[in-house]
DNA sequence: GTCTATAGCAGGATAGAC
DNA sequence: GTCTATCCTGCTATAGAC
């Protein structure tokens, strides 16, 4: 991994572990083994690193749109959970979560890219949603733009809550969720 | 309104708008009209304030309980809704949510809080689901506590969310979980 | 109780050597 | 590319006058 991608990956697991306010350059620095000036010769302001890791989220997101393009919608549903169940194991929180605390004091380049994320998920969501209802498999009532934000401000917000309330929570949640789907 | 009160209330609009670790004793000496060092006479720690802003959603959510209590659960469920779109026409997002986001940064007290504030909030919500379920006027399936995992996450990250996809979504969320839960 | 003054530290950012 | 050194700012917190 180069020295860039190692520092996106170190500030991507900041954010979404103490948030966007509280990680600095000198924490990665511990990480990745260079001085905190360092950093600045691949991303002169703390803002082009945020929009940075924002911006790797959407090519991963991107990816799994895509190798799961000719998938199931329950495959697809069960992979859009597992992101989460990733992040739950590793104290971490969403992106999306993370920066939305903050995001009257981030940047301008920040919440527009953070928007494009978020407008790229939902899309999936929604279409995964609509198709496995299409094919039976899923079941709910009103549009698929309603039932995506249902399931995913529940995860978003439990990766947060189970902080708090504890583990077992987190896995609640997760197994309600595809329940309520395949339930008629 | 003293000081002290006012102080706190400034804090936790400050604490919900921008995150724990954005504001600073100085932004509440510009709205309180103090010098910012006379914030310590009341909160020698910037964590004593954090743990009274709990302490006061804490006491606030108590008195709402115990105001209605002998109330419909339809009632009750109205008013916790209402909670959140007070929140979010101001602009600020869940006590609950702004603090777990820096849950790993935050002194042992206001965890310790924020637990309690949480506890009481998942019991009040799951004790007026279940007794409107005995009334046949909710209709769930689970227990209780998912389901009330279920409503909160689900405003909880609603009003993180809606700062990036805008009001509208907001009010798709509110509509839905009292739908849902109406409908047979 | 509120003020001024200041200590002490950490953060983002820049300059210039290597 | 990475380093050292440094600047400047903003923050929490304390001391002591009024």
């Amino acid at each position: 991994m180069t020295t860039r991608e190692q520092i996106i990956q170190s500030a991507d697991n900041l954010i979404r572990e103490k948030g966007y306010n509280a990680f600095s350059f000198f924490d990665i620095s511990n990480v990745v083994g260079i001085k905190k000036a360092s950093i600045h010769y691949y991303f002169p302001q703390k803002s082009d690193l945020g929009v940075a890791v924002i911006e790797e989220h959407l090519l991963r997101m991107k990816n799994i749109i895509d190798a799961y393009k000719d998938k199931s919608p329950v495959e697809k549903l069960d992979k859009f959970i597992s992101v989460y169940s990733k992040v739950k194991t590793e104290k971490q929180i969403c992106i999306v979560g993370s920066i939305a605390t903050d995001f009257y004091t981030v940047d301008e380049n920040m919440k527009t890219k953070l928007k494009e994320f978020t407008t790229v998920v939902l899309d999936w969501v929604r279409s995964f949603l609509e198709e496995g209802r299409k094919e039976k498999v899923f079941h709910f009532d009103g549009p698929g733009h309603t039932k995506a934000l249902m399931i995913i401000t529940s995860l978003l917000a439990i990766v947060q809550l189970s902080r708090v309330t504890g583990e077992k929570d987190f896995n609640i949640v997760k197994n309600k969720i595809k329940e309520d789907l395949l339930k008629k």
